[in-house]
This record gives structure tokens, sequence and C-alpha cells, in this order.
DNA sequence: TGTACATCAGTGAACGCGCGTTCACTGATGTAC
DNA sequence: TGTACATCAGTGAACGCGCGTTCACTGATGTAC
């Protein structure tokens, strides 16, 4: 009976605790948020000890910085997929990036704040390596093909982050929702700046 | 003795202590952030019972509903004074504005993020009135003598306030010393997108 | 000017709660011989 | 194919901690007469 598991056929089968520890914190992120996500918790939601959680995660801060580098590498594929799926057109490719970034966001609002706005305390940074870099070079790249308007060298990448990144939270806080806005939900389409190509 | 402090000449020298807790709650929130501030500790640094908070506050969402208000309000007035100080230059004068809304979130990392990305839970909405309000109104006045690129009536001001509050954030989060960037700390000037006036 | 009373902010002890962490333990699995 | 042993993930009880909240209380202040 007790081999049952290693009798299925997939390999997989047996339980992996670990990542179901890793869903059920991902579960909750998303359910109830960041302040409801905690060890016993998630042991709860998994039906195991409440000290299991201990053979796994060094601590509450090494669980987030699993799920923060769960969550840049998600990101930056939806980056990517987005990106590529706009074909040549060098806007159309930022637009899709754009509307990736702020897309994830909104389907991941407790994930979202977890990777940006979680305290340094908090988050154990040594548990996710270079993820969020990933996703900064995508952007970077949907830029490239636009000349800076003016002066600094990458003051087009922070123009286009700093935009999709406030629009992503303000949705998210839903601050669209302003009794004093018409516009309840706007296209990022719309709210882009205009971009022109680089010359040379 | 007990008279002492009624005896200054300063009326208000008799010991406020509903601004005490509101002060203290803000200094913990400047220093230690939002998941250090407890009602507990608030007594503790104005240097009274753990009970007496109670007899100001309903609970600490109420408190933290305050502490909101304050926040909007100090943010609207950052971005008036901005302004008025800016002169008659269109593009001067909303260039202010953002400058004042960055400024202000850098200055009150802890502040800005509990009125933004609290959850609604924690706060009591109720302990604030239309203080956020006033600052949008802020922002739309600064917007209004440009005319939107294209399409939709509040897109400007989606787009500015996006843009805005999106590096406001990066910035407390510390995402401009992102080792891929060239640039540490922007200016505002240099990120804010080609302003057209309003022909009409 | 006095006296009786109501109000109200603050006290300190006590409560139950959920939390992270520790501990000795158990039982399954893998390995050396 | 066996036997002895090491490893290791999970258990459940126990711990101390800080939290919000409640409670009877005290003492100062304000008010009615």
């Amino acid at each position: 009976m007790t081999v049952s598991s290693r009798d299925q056929t997939s390999p997989g089968a047996a339980r992996d605790v670990r990542a179901e520890l890793i869903d059920a914190a991902l579960a909750i992120l998303h359910e109830d948020g960041l302040e409801k996500l905690t060890l016993r918790r998630v042991a709860a939601r998994v039906g195991v000890s409440h000290a299991a959680p201990a053979h796994h995660f060094r601590g509450l801060p090494h669980l987030l910085g699993a799920l923060c580098g769960i969550g840049f590498e998600a990101l930056s594929d939806e980056m990517e997929a987005g990106m590529a799926a706009a074909g040549d057109n060098p806007r159309e490719r930022l637009l899709a990036v754009c509307e990736a970034y702020v897309a994830y966001a909104e389907a991941n609002p407790g994930l979202i704040s977890l990777m940006f706005n979680a305290g340094k305390e908090r988050v154990e940074k040594a548990a996710f390596g270079g993820s969020g870099q990933r996703a900064y070079t995508i952007l970077r790249e949907g830029c490239a093909p636009f000349a800076p308007a003016g002066a600094e060298a990458d003051s087009l990448e922070t123009q286009i982050w700093s935009l999709i990144h406030g629009f992503a939270f303000l949705s998210i806080g839903g601050r669209f929702d302003n009794p004093g806005r018409i516009t309840k939900r706007p296209e990022i389409r719309d709210v882009l700046p205009p971009l022109t190509l680089r010359t040379s």
C-alpha cells in the first residue's frame, strides 16, 4: 500500500511537499494577500503539520524569496511571449511588452505587490537570483528601437517602465474607479507616449 | 503641581494625546514601515499605557485611516505649493506638480505606501474623507492646458499619473539602482512625455 | 464660594489568539557490506 | 538476497512572543445647583 504512489507511471507522482507549499503560498497570496501569508497557514492549506515547512524553507523570508523568483520568471515569460506574438513592428512589440506587464500585474496583484512593494527584511533576496534583471532586459529590448527624445541614455526605459508600473499599481489599487474620472480602465495604447524610431 | 501644564502661556500646552499618538504613528511608519505599526508600539512610543489608544481610535484601521487623510492633505498641499511657485507657464506648472508628487513620495515612503498599497481591510476608509480626491483634482488642473495626443478624454491625466506614480514607487523600491541601468536617479523633466498646448 | 455629581482619559492586569521556532519522536527510504 | 545503519521529511506537543481587546479602577475636569 505504502508504495502505491511509486507504482504510478509518472515518477513525479510521489508527493512533492515543497512544490505544494509554494503553490499554497501563491494561492493564499492571491486570495488573501501578503498579510495573511504565514508558514502555519501555508502548511494548513497543504494539509501538513505546521512544523513541516521548516524542512523546506529556512523561514518565511526564504519562502517569499522563492515566490518572488517564480513571479519574476513568469512575468518575464509573459513579456517575452507578448513580444514574440507581436511580429516585427517595433511599436507593436513594445506595446505588447507593456500590455503583458500590466496584464500580469492585474492578474497577480498579491504576487506583484510582494515582488515590488514588500520590505527588504521580509523577503530573502538570496532566495531568487537575477530574475528581476531578466524582465528589465526584455523591457529594454522593447525600447531599443526608439530614440529617446532628448537627453539621458536610459530615459526612455525609465519613462516606459514608470508608466506601465504606475498604471498597473493604480489599476490594482482601484484608483481608476476614482469618481472624478471618465475612463474607468484606459487602454495602454492610449496612454503610451509618442515613439519615434531611432534614425541612425 | 498638576495644573502646571495649564499655567503655560500657550493654551495648547495641555497634553494632546491623540495628536501625540498620530505623530508617533507617523514616526514609526517612517522609521520601521507599516508592518511594525501597531497600537501597542504607538502607545509605547508616546509613553502611555497600551490601552490608552482605544480612547481615541476605534482600532488600528481607524488610526491608519487618519494617517491616510493626513498624508493626502499633505501631498495635496505640496502639489499646490509647487504649482503656485511655478508661475504661469503651463508646462512648468505641470512639471512642478509632478515633481512635488514624486518628492513627497520619496520623502514619505512609508506613508505613501500606506495610502496607495495597503489593503482595504487594513485601512478604515471612513476615517478620511475625499482627501485623495483633492490631489487628483490638482493633477487634473495641471494637465488641463494640454491636449491629449489622441483619443480618450482623461488619457493625459492617466498617462501623467501613471508615470509619476510608477516613477515614485520604483524610486522608493530602489529599482533605479538596477545594475543594468546607467542613470541612477533620472530627472522627472527628462521623463515626461512631450506636451502640446490645447489649441481651441 | 461650596457641594454633589457626571464625564472621560488613562491605568494595569488579564484574556485569547496566531505566530515562528524548537524538540524528541517515528517511519520510510537509500546505502554499505 | 539479507542485515545494519544513516538520512531525512513529517509529527505533535510545547515554548515564548507581541498583538488587539476587555475590564474594573482612579483621578482630574467640568457642570448644576
